[in-house]
DNA sequence: AAGGATAGTAATCGATTACTATCTATTTGA
DNA sequence: TCAAATAGATAGTAATCGATTACTATCCTT
């Protein structure tokens, strides 16, 4: 079966689409062109007509990363009224984003690990530099509110942020259950909102309490 | 210039040791036996006179890594009086462990990767688990201490701590800037006791305010 | 000093890697 | 409608990977 012809836009579209969905399942250093190809039903060869090299195609799949989960915390911090609830739904959709796209963190975190600047590991160091700027709006705006302690250390609660989805993330990697992080992200979320001073309960907890509220009004 | 013929035993630790030295420097999946070789000014096919493969070599890091890095933590929670100064030292002393190692991280990230279980990651798996049993026994002991909050999450406050490490570590990989760790390594674990609902000051803070008693004294 | 065990060398193996030159089939546009 | 442009196939390339071979040098024991 021959495959269709695609214009190079698509196909460029499709390999970035199917080396994420590889990166969800094995080793992304381990990823060859061959099985991009393969998975594709098309030669090996054909990738070189859309993309220069692999570091290229690595670079667009990263840039579409980036794109990607940018957008949907922002789209998340825009619907969100307090400042809390901007970080929690900020916190809640990148954890429904790398669900839904296991290769994310993988790419991520295979691409940080190169010593040397690859292209692909610079557009990955400005997505977190571009992430952690939105972080800093929105714990600023949460001292400004007096949502959280004025004391505490802005730079410091990005990083344990960023650091606590990446807990969760590496945990479901080690367990290889990716469920067990929905399961676990309130409670760590938590766990967070009250080291940076908030008295704001969960939102499960603030949930159980209603309904048992509504138990005994019943 | 030959190199010195050593025993079996001594040539494994070495061939370990320039596993992780190369590993601080370079991504651990780029790591080839030649290189290893060539570190060791010893011919490639030397290395396989003491282990039957390539993943033995890996596997017997991880269990250098395990074996060290559970010393470590468990010497400096044993040196400690509370079990919330235990924690903190646990903290500490493993931030100081991959700070002397910095191929420590590199190797575990690079092995928790992989999909499939390879002997390296089952070994990893095993030392995470262990890691975590450490914790709980100290989140327990200061819950029943009441140091910290009885309806904190242990399992989720286990997540965080590891995550907490992640986090700073990966600010260190981004920034290239080793230092850095050691720097917000206080702040960030403020946060994170005072989101376990402990009410105790970090050590610098305390130091600080001491310091500011010293001179109002004088 | 003989002799067995062992550490290391040099060369090479087959497999796999990213990449490319050449040809064919399909699509597109004036 | 037909020729130019382009997507894909075919069939390679050189380089590199982990691993194995036959052989040599050195050490230790009796």
């Amino acid at each position: 079966m021959p495959p269709k012809t695609l214009t190079s836009e698509q196909r460029r579209a499709l390999i970035v689409e199917t080396v994420l969905s590889l990166a969800g399942r094995r080793n992304p250093s381990e990823i060859t062109t061959a099985a991009i190809a393969e998975r594709m039903s098309v030669t090996q060869g054909a990738l070189f007509r859309h993309f220069p090299s692999k570091d290229a195609i690595w670079q667009a799949v990263m840039q579409w990363v980036a794109d990607r989960l940018l957008d949907r915390i922002d789209r998340a911090a825009a619907s969100s009224a307090t400042p809390i609830d901007a970080l929690r739904q900020m916190f809640m959709s990148h954890l429904a984003f790398v669900t839904e796209h296991p290769g994310v963190p993988r790419m991520m975190f295979g691409e940080l690990q190169h010593a040397k600047a690859t292209p692909a590991k610079k557009i990955a160091r400005t997505l977190i530099g571009n992430y952690a700027e939105r972080l800093a709006v929105h714990i600023e705006a949460a001292k400004a509110a007096g949502a959280i302690s004025a004391d505490t250390n802005s730079r410091a609660a990005a990083i344990l942020f960023i650091g606590t989805i990446q807990g969760l993330v590496m945990q479901s990697m080690i367990s290889g259950n990716l469920k067990s992080v929905r399961d676990d992200a309130d409670a760590v979320f938590t766990i967070y909102l009250r080291g940076l001073g908030s008295q704001e309960k969960s939102r499960r907890v603030r949930a159980e309490r209603q309904s048992r509220a509504d138990r005994e009004a019943s």
